[in-house]
DNA sequence: TTATTATTTGTAAGTACTTACATAAATACT
DNA sequence: AGTATTTATGTAAGTACTTACAAATAATAA
């Protein structure tokens, strides 16, 4: 059986690439049937050059949607072959001009010629089918200019992650897991500080008992992610020790677990949320703008030595 | 305007590679996604070794459609970043028999649900199209396998080549075209003998003076084949002379110069039509045997050295 | 058993593009 | 006018395959 039709669309790349060496090989196949000295991947530029000459390389590049680099190479094996002459462009030198050279101009027609025989048996194969290989082409190249299959995958995964996520309350059991993906990212970027440690050894006595919380994230049996809530008066709680496990991340796990928190300050009576953060870490800064964490003007003097912004986020209503 | 719009289907090929370049580079992108130290093209050969373990590098090249040498060179990729382990085949030592490293049995679960939701995202994909790629790839590979696109094409071509073919009646001013032609094929292969030049140089006297006829084919303006018939007795001709440029072959013309040839025959009243080649010239003998000629049992001694094979068409009814 | 042929694999080089980098000419900015 | 930036191009190297070739082992014929 067909490896394709058993795993599917999933490999839509491979088997492409597949049909495309078919038809890229059965295309030399008909230049030697017509003697022309021609090589399949010329055509788009040869074609151009015909139609319009005195286009440039970058000028036929864009037209025929390829890079200049392709074009460039195509352009100077046409020259060798002297089917094309290569000149300056007049007004601006950096500009290679293309036009056809005699041998290419009396070569034209019956490429003309065979183009339209080709044409004709594409159409007709094309006609014989059921799913118009050609529109189907045209759709799916349209259909992901749009959003990449990439960002579709991401759609797609994030939403069952988000089912499969569960955030759990602190217990003593979870000190360990708080610590460890706390030190992992804060080493990876900058050095653990001694405010860390006391915190992270004894998040009973440095956050609980202060009146703070502690939330955690579990996917796949692990514990990925951890935040926490500082009281720092009846109405503000600083948003920290925000962390998820590199093999966790950009899976939407910061997010839910800033937005439980949100919810558990609300829940707390908290009327702002405050965090502090460095602008170094470019992913972090981009998720507190998400929930809604805007830049503060006037900042108080923090205990680390690693920030160097600070955020809020007013809770009104 | 996209070119291809242009060209049209013409330029499929090209369009289709275009494509399988953006996909490549998608499925690239959704590797990263998922912090998966895997490349899009370990994918076909990865999977067949995880779910049949002790396959080897010829067997897995068979089933997903790829040559030996792609298979032999992903194997080696995989095996370098640990991902397979590859042993000698027990019965037979030529084989490479792949199975899964630890390593890479336990990248399988998260690659499967990265396939998964592939799959997932890649059919939404195509439910969105009105022309469904999948199935469009699918039916040109099996229209392309029962015939190439280059014998489509040339069908094309010989049936439009047929009308635009003119056959004409030989006449003195033709001489330096039937000599000029036949001495062109002659010259390829063989040396012209004596024997030839009296009937190139003086084809009234020794052809058509003796009740032989001559024919020419003119195509593009320009005499391309020819071909004679010459009298050996009153219910036998020998068809002879039959020549066709090398820029014209292949487009039936000899074809059509041989039918002509019959049918001339028929009208001066022959029985038996006979021919003499060489079986050095396999195209010639398969257009007379397409024409219905056969080989003969005991041959007649030729006028010409090149000669070794002698075939007879008779003319019943 | 030995010689020949076929099978299995690996390696090198080619294909039709791409990205990355380098260089020269033109344009914009002081 | 002189410098910085942008634009146009060419070249090199990479990609994901292919074909062509070479070498080793297995199967078959003599």
């Amino acid at each position: 059986m067909d490896f394709f039709d058993e795993v599917g669309p999933a490999a839509l790349g491979s088997r492409l690439r597949r049909l495309t060496d078919t038809m890229t090989s059965q295309a030399a196949e008909v230049y030697d049937l017509y003697h022309l000295p021609f090589e399949p991947r010329w055509f788009p530029v040869f074609c151009t050059v015909a139609q319009e000459p005195g286009r440039h390389v970058g000028d036929i590049a864009e037209r025929i949607g390829q890079t200049h680099a392709a074009v460039s190479q195509v352009v100077k094996d046409l020259a060798k072959h002297d089917l094309v002459v290569v000149q300056r462009g007049e007004a601006d030198q950096r500009r290679s001009v293309v036009a056809l050279s005699e041998k290419g101009a009396a070569l034209w027609p019956a490429l003309q010629q065979q183009t339209a025989d080709v044409r004709q048996a594409t159409e007709a194969l094309l006609a014989e089918t059921r799913h118009n290989l050609w529109l189907a082409i045209e759709e799916m190249e349209y259909a992901l200019s749009r959003q990449s299959l990439g960002s579709r995958v991401k759609a797609l995964r994030d939403e069952r992650v988000t089912d499969e996520v569960r955030l759990l309350d602190y217990t003593p059991a979870h000190q360990p897991d708080f610590k460890r993906l706390n030190v992992e990212w804060i080493e990876r970027y900058f050095r653990v500080e001694a405010a860390d440690l006391k915190a992270l050894d004894y998040p009973d006595e440095y956050i609980l008992q202060r009146g703070g919380r502690i939330l955690l994230a579990e996917y796949g049996g692990q514990v990925v992610g951890t935040c926490a809530l500082l009281k720092m008066d009846d109405t503000s709680y600083e948003l920290a020790k925000m962390a998820v496990s590199p093999t966790a991340q950009g899976l939407g796990i910061g997010f839910q677990l800033g937005q439980a928190a949100i919810t558990q300050a609300r829940a707390l009576g908290a009327r702002r949320l405050y965090l502090e953060s460095n602008t170094k870490l470019k992913p972090a800064l981009s998720l507190y703008h998400k929930l809604g964490f805007r830049k503060t003007v006037a900042g108080q003097p923090s205990p680390y030595e690693r920030c160097n912004i600070q955020m809020e986020l007013l809770l009104t209503s």
